[in-house]
DNA sequence: TCCTGTTTATGACCTGCATCATATTGTACC
DNA sequence: GGTACAATATGATGCAGGTCATAAACAGGA
């Protein structure tokens, strides 16, 4: 495969002019990761910043109960680690694959050389955070102030949206979801989640099948998404 | 006051080099605000980004049925309205003075001329976001998996350190500060808040006098904040 | 195919915190 | 000083959801 095209597909370099493209994309690597594998972890010295290519990759934080908590996921085309790679400190949080999946990797310096060179790619990056930043706003408020079930529907339809498919029965989450992952997303516990879930599929809601998710009844998810 | 001594104190334009000065002090102004005051408001379209010189701003979101949640307060030296400035969709929250307060003004056209023309400010954007994303990140965490006691803990060490001051008493949260606002930080109601207060107050662990808290037993709060 | 570990399921119980109600205290402004 | 309103305080009650326990369903490997 091309790097070239590829690169050029994703957004986050939507803004580079075509003569900047040669220096650009050589100082990308590729590298493959299987299901569950860790690209980085919590704390780690951030060298790398990744752009997922295919595939999914969830980023989480752990506490020291033992409790973790999925902060985003992370598909094609996004960035992976900018936060880390640009102040430094260490990696916020630990990246795992969700399922196989194919990354993109320039070494911190390579990236840091790129923004100075390139004031267009730093845009990019404030741009990359910026969404980031809304939509951590918006779990914090969920999280603040609304109950499991409006948390749950919520994420449903947002993992729709940004990893979804249409199909004649509803849109499909595509991936690999477990309970487990679905109270790390919305702050419960496994029990909770399987609770909320199987109501969601006795009320035709959902079907669901073992790592995987349809969305039915789109207008009633949102229903209980907005109000209770 | 000279401006550009002012600019110039701020983390924020650190980077700049001497002859740059010229030509970014005169784009900025300056706007005073009293207590209560609101900056902007979640949704509106963004036209100015912010530096708080003097003075403290709340950034909360509202719920439909009427719940607030305080996302950040800002203090002295701080960018804020960064997100909406820089992908113009609108502010991701609403902006209002906790105190009296002077805020240095730059319009959203000025600050993206200043972004092409001065990368190492985009730098200055995407370190104030990365430290915001790490915050967001552990206010999630937070909210997630930790009881009301710990949140109210950890919020009131968070406040010390980012605006603090010492006293023989102990350390001083220099804002006036009431339960509902501490309530609207830790995603809780204003009676929760105000008891826990109570008993920390009890337990001789914080002063409070109106508006005012003092960090006494530091140590104690810190065991709170960790474990529960 | 059986065995083993993971995921889903469901019940019983308990608690942290929201909710509602009702003071009391403090502050600002006549 | 007295009035008005916001902030603080505290009790009573209820419930959402956490915790603990047990088991069924399913997937993958020997």
């Amino acid at each position: 495969m091309d790097r070239r095209e590829i690169l050029s597909a994703l957004p986050v370099f939507a803004g580079l002019s075509d003569r900047d493209w040669e220096k650009v994309v050589d100082l990308f690597g590729e590298r493959q990761y299987q299901k569950d594998d860790y690209i980085f972890l919590e704390g780690e010295a951030p060298r790398t910043l990744y752009v997922v290519k295919t595939g999914k990759v969830k980023v989480l934080r752990h506490s020291t109960d033992g409790k973790d908590v999925v902060l985003r996921v992370v598909g094609p085309g996004q960035l992976l680690g900018s936060v880390g790679v640009f102040d430094g400190i260490g990696y916020p949080g630990t990246a795992q694959a969700i399922e196989d999946c194919t990354l993109l990797v320039i070494s911190r310096n390579d990236c840091l050389t790129l923004v100075y060179r390139f004031p267009v790619f730093a845009l990019t990056v404030i741009n990359d955070m910026g969404i980031r930043l809304r939509s951590s706003a918006e779990q914090i408020r969920s999280l603040a102030v609304e109950r499991v079930e409006q948390r749950i529907a919520r994420t449903l339809i947002k993992l729709g949206q940004t990893a979804g498919a249409d199909t004649p029965d509803g849109r499909v989450i595509e991936m690999p979801l477990t309970r487990q992952d679905v109270a790390d997303m919305t702050g419960t516990t496994v029990e909770t989640a399987i609770r909320v879930m199987s109501k969601f599929r006795r009320d035709e809601l959902i079907h669901t099948r073992r790592g995987k998710v349809v969305l039915v009844d789109m207008d009633a998810l949102m229903e209980i998404a907005e109000a209770g």
